[in-house]
RNA sequence: GGGCCCAUGGUCUAGCGGUUAUGACGAUGCCCUUACAAGGCAUAGAUCUCCGGUUCGAAUCCGGAUGGGCCCA
């Protein structure tokens, strides 16, 4: 006949009501204070995976916590829909190539796919009831958005922050177009390594390196040994000849050398590989182009000039073995990068670039990270290792084409660079004419950049977007910095650091006041989540079987920065405490009835306690979300509605709830339920709703609980709080003892009766006692002559430990090792005796040690609980013997 | 190879110098007690990854090892 809470019809209600009250919307006439968030547009290249429902959950927290809190809070529903791997899964799924068929027409088919995904995407936010405000609206490849970007840069250049200069791409000489890391796959391959003799200029001496590139001789322009390698320390600071080209190259000591590879010496070419890149900006090698876009050799290769480089390994080779200077050949399994499309190793070439100025502003940049408070605090480590270790200036051009255009436009002759006005920006210079017709000055024709922005160009002014920057100065008084930014702790070095080094050389100020850093959700296994390793989760089945505020539920038990193997179990925890605040709030809903309840100050005990308990819930709670540390506030409301409010108080207040219904119990119920309730909304926000809604929104009277005031906090009261614990433990006790009795909870007994020194303190209570354990009688007293039966002593390291130092451990072993008539006979006058293995008889004080007995049943039949320091006299049963 | 972080019953997790080391999921037994059997009570199950050190005392602090994660090389 009862039906509990049934989470699948009432959460797609809830969403659509929320939608229709639109209460998640942030109000820009309100007086209420601004709580900004600088939410995560989510990349539009598929559908969300368990690990952003996990990320996008914990920020909702955050959101939900402040609104209830009274701020205004700014929340956007927002969208990155920039960048490569939007291209290439466009290239994948429709077997087209960016570079093949006309520009814009491949920019719609990436704009078309990213739309799909995001209509998705919403009504997956929804599901998961996550408070994204619709009316704040942002992606980053709207016209409107891509104009920040483009002004930005504008300003930066006019500011003297930007430059051109050559950069290494990845490159694939097949496909001759540059890709992006993501693009590169690595596999390994089988090549020769080839011991190669160079002279020591000056000198009769030779050395031989080993190396993989021979063509690359023509850029040789370092050689370097390991500083700790005895054996060819010798050579740092001599010059060397290649063989070929006889280039002169100077020799360096650097720790990167590996001394057992090879023969320890290693050539550096600009570019051969990552590591030479490294070490050319180390030591600032001029960038020598060898290889051209085509994969040919240029004239810097001399005699090799136009060959491939896999014929100009081969001619190199025949020549240096023909001059005598090959020492052998060995094979090498070598890991290389290909193209992901058709598997061609992959070349680096150097480009033309835009570079930011970013490695002139580490200090700035560190400075502005200490104004921010970091949650947890140690990934500031993490952005100041990145930031002292950055050593070249950001790269923010792109060989691509589904992103910001640079905006500019440069002399075909004389490569002037002419850039937009801000005032036509958004620009598409491949499209859209330069402000002037020629070259200022060669008169030159002016040809549109068809570079776009790093995406990250885009991301690294969310926050200035948000504040309505260039928009609306009194919106951004308002919004700048925004209150938090939210970020996974992978993209420290990239979307912390490069928002904070953007806000910084633009306008200055630090974006946000507080950053929370979350981490990621593994496979169960604890292992990484992977397309290839088959082990990513779908959150949508395990929505569909547990519901939303299931998910929510378990995102609430990972602690922030931490990563978390995800585990069902928590959900299945999660879907078993919704129906038990549904059910506590029926119940509650049913005795306070739906008038609302006037405060009542003659209350009882258990009710001063547990409003105490409550008060200190909330003041937890409060402090926990402050700090992002959502785990343990919803831990703190779980344990206070579950196994405080519902296991205690409810059955403690039971005698007073039916019947005349006690005004007291119905002001204490209403107050500390409600107030729980809303806490849990930040959590859990359809249950609550659905609670609200059927069971105690007359109490209150706000349209959704949502919008309601957040609980007010009282002053504890340390009294009523020790006296309602002995209560609940005496309760408790007899409860379990029941249970074991096999008598049923409900059943009459004929008597309890406690001893103690406490009991005096529970005369007000003893009805609370009484009728709630259904006894016929009560009596409560400090002491009684019972027959009790001393059955050892249990030392107190904390007290013998600080006392007798060195002395202590013999002196708890020895009390430990007392039997039970060995105790007897030592304890005289509240001193214990020990004789000790060293000979010494020593006397030590009762604060060092506990009396433990047992009730001696007298004249009457009884059982005996403890419950602290008192005991607990029950009649004693007959049915236990029938049940074991 | 470098930086940061993590390691607790079968599984996940709390703890942050003295605890009978939390709690959840799972397992076992008992109980329909008028909010809830998606509940209640109880039981079993952990040499707190390993090795050193500091301390009267270490899961907890320090050093090292091993295994794992993120980022960088």
């Amino acid at each position: 006949m009862t039906v509990g809470y049934d989470w699948r019809e009432s959460e797609p209600v809830w969403q659509s009501k929320w939608k229709e009250w639109r209460i998640h919307e942030f109000s820009r006439r309100s007086k209420k204070p601004v709580y900004s968030i600088d939410n995560p547009p989510r990349y539009a290249s598929g559908a969300l995976h368990l690990g952003h429902a996990y990320g996008y959950t914990v920020i909702d927290f955050a959101a939900r916590y402040r609104r209830l809190r009274g701020y205004n809070v700014f929340f956007p529903l927002c969208f990155d829909v920039n960048g490569t791997p939007v291209e290439v899964k466009v290239e994948r799924e429709f077997g087209v190539k960016a570079s093949e068929i006309p520009r814009q027409d491949f920019i719609k088919m990436c704009s078309e796919f990213a739309e799909k995904n995001i209509a998705e995407m919403i009504h997956q936010f929804e599901i998961l009831g996550e408070s994204m405000d619709p009316t704040i609206y942002y992606q980053t490849d709207s016209k409107g958005y891509r104009k920040y970007t483009q002004i930005s840069f504008l300003r930066m250049l006019d500011k003297g922050l930007v430059y051109k200069g050559n950069f290494p791409v990845n490159w694939c000489p097949r496909c001759e177009t540059a890709l992006a890391d993501a693009e590169v796959v690595y596999g390994n391959r089988e090549t020769s390594l080839n011991y190669v003799i160079f002279r020591v200029e000056g000198s009769e001496k030779t050395v031989t390196i080993a190396t993989t590139r021979p063509e690359l001789l023509c850029t040789c322009q370092l050689v370097a040994v390991n500083p700790n390698d005895r054996e060819r320390t010798w050579l740092v600071g001599k010059t060397l000849r290649t063989p070929v080209y006889d280039r002169r190259v100077p020799v360096v000591a650097d720790q990167k050398v590996d001394p057992s590879f090879g023969t320890g010496v290693v050539m550096i070419c600009t570019i051969g590989d990552k590591d030479d890149l490294e070490w050319a900006m180390k030591y600032s090698l001029v960038l020598e182009k060898g290889i051209d876009e085509q994969g040919n050799m240029t004239e810097l290769a001399g005699k090799y000039e136009g060959l491939s480089t896999s014929e100009a390994k081969k001619a190199i080779i025949e020549d240096i073995r023909s001059q005598g200077l090959l020492v052998k050949q060995e094979g090498l399994e070598q890991n290389v990068g290909r193209c992901w499309r058709c598997e061609t190793p992959i070349e680096f070439l150097q480009v033309k670039q835009w570079f930011l100025k970013t490695t002139d502003f580490k200090q700035e940049v560190l400075q502005k990270a200490d104004e921010i408070k970091w949650c947890p605090e140690f990934m500031k480590h993490r952005l100041r290792d990145w930031v002292n270790s950055l050593a070249w200036d950001w790269v923010i051009s792109r060989q691509r084409y589904f992103a910001t255009p640079i905006p500019v436009w440069e002399c075909t002759e004389c490569e002037t660079v002419v850039p937009a006005k801000e005032r036509s920006c958004y620009v598409d210079p491949t499209v859209d004419s330069p402000p002037i017709e020629k070259c200022p000055k060669c008169g030159g024709t002016l040809k549109g950049a068809t570079d776009v922005f790093d995406t990250w160009m885009d991301s690294s002014i969310s926050p200035l977007y948000n504040a309505f920057w260039l928009r609306d100065r009194r919106m951004f008084e308002r919004l700048y910095p925004n209150s938090l930014r939210p970020q996974s702790h992978d993209i420290i070095r990239t979307w912390a650091y490069y928002t904070i080094v953007r806000e910084l050389l633009l306008i200055g100020e630090k974006p946000w006041n507080d950053i929370m850093i979350h981490g990621f959700i593994m496979a169960p296994d604890g292992t990484p989540m992977h397309t290839s390793a088959g082990n990513v989760i779908d959150p949508i089945p395990l929505l569909d079987e547990y519901g939303g505020d299931a998910m929510r539920y378990y995102a609430a038990t990972c602690s922030l920065g931490m990563d978390h193997a995800f585990k069902k179990q928590e959900m299945v925890r999660g879907n078993r405490l919704c129906g038990k605040i549904w059910n506590v709030m029926k119940y509650v809903g049913g005795i306070c009835g739906d008038k609302p309840i006037r405060k009542v100050t003659r209350l009882r005990t258990v009710d001063r306690w547990i409003l105490s308990r409550f008060y200190r819930t909330v003041e937890e709670v409060e402090k926990h979300c402050d700090n992002y540390e959502f785990d343990k506030a919803m831990a703190a409301c779980e344990e206070f509605l579950w196994h405080e409010l519902a296991d205690h108080y409810l059955e403690l207040s039971k005698w007073r709830a039916y019947g005349n219904r006690d005004p007291a119990v119905k002001y204490t119920l209403s107050t500390v339920s409600l107030g729980t309730l809303k806490m849990i909304a930040v959590f859990l926000p359809h249950v609550a709703e659905d609670s609200y809604q059927k069971f105690l929104r007359s109490q209150d009277g706000s349209l959704s609980i949502h919008v309601s005031d957040w609980p007010v906090r009282g002053t504890p009261n340390e009294e009523d709080e020790k006296r309602g614990e002995i209560i609940k433990d005496i309760v408790a006790a007899v409860r379990a003892w029941k249970s074991q009795q096999g008598i049923s909870l409900n059943a009459p007994i004929e008597f309890v009766e406690i001893i103690g020194p406490d009991a005096k303190l529970l005369t007000a209570d003893r009805s609370d006692i009484k009728e709630t354990l259904k006894a016929k009688s009560i009596s409560l007293k400090a002491s009684a002559r019972l027959r009790t039966r001393m059955t050892g002593v249990k030392p107190i390291a904390s007290e013998i430990g600080p006392l007798f130092r060195a002395d202590a451990k013999q002196i708890m072993d020895s009390i430990s090792s007392f039997t039970a008539e060995e105790s007897r006979r030592r304890l005289s006058d509240d001193k214990l005796e020990l004789d000790l293995p060293d000979g010494r008889h020593i006397e030590i004080e009762s604060k060092c040690f506990r009396v433990i007995e047992e009730v001696v049943v007298g004249g009457r039949p009884v059982d005996a609980l403890a419950v602290g320091e008192m005991k607990i006299l029950l009649p004693k049963t007959s049915i236990k013997e029938s049940i074991s």
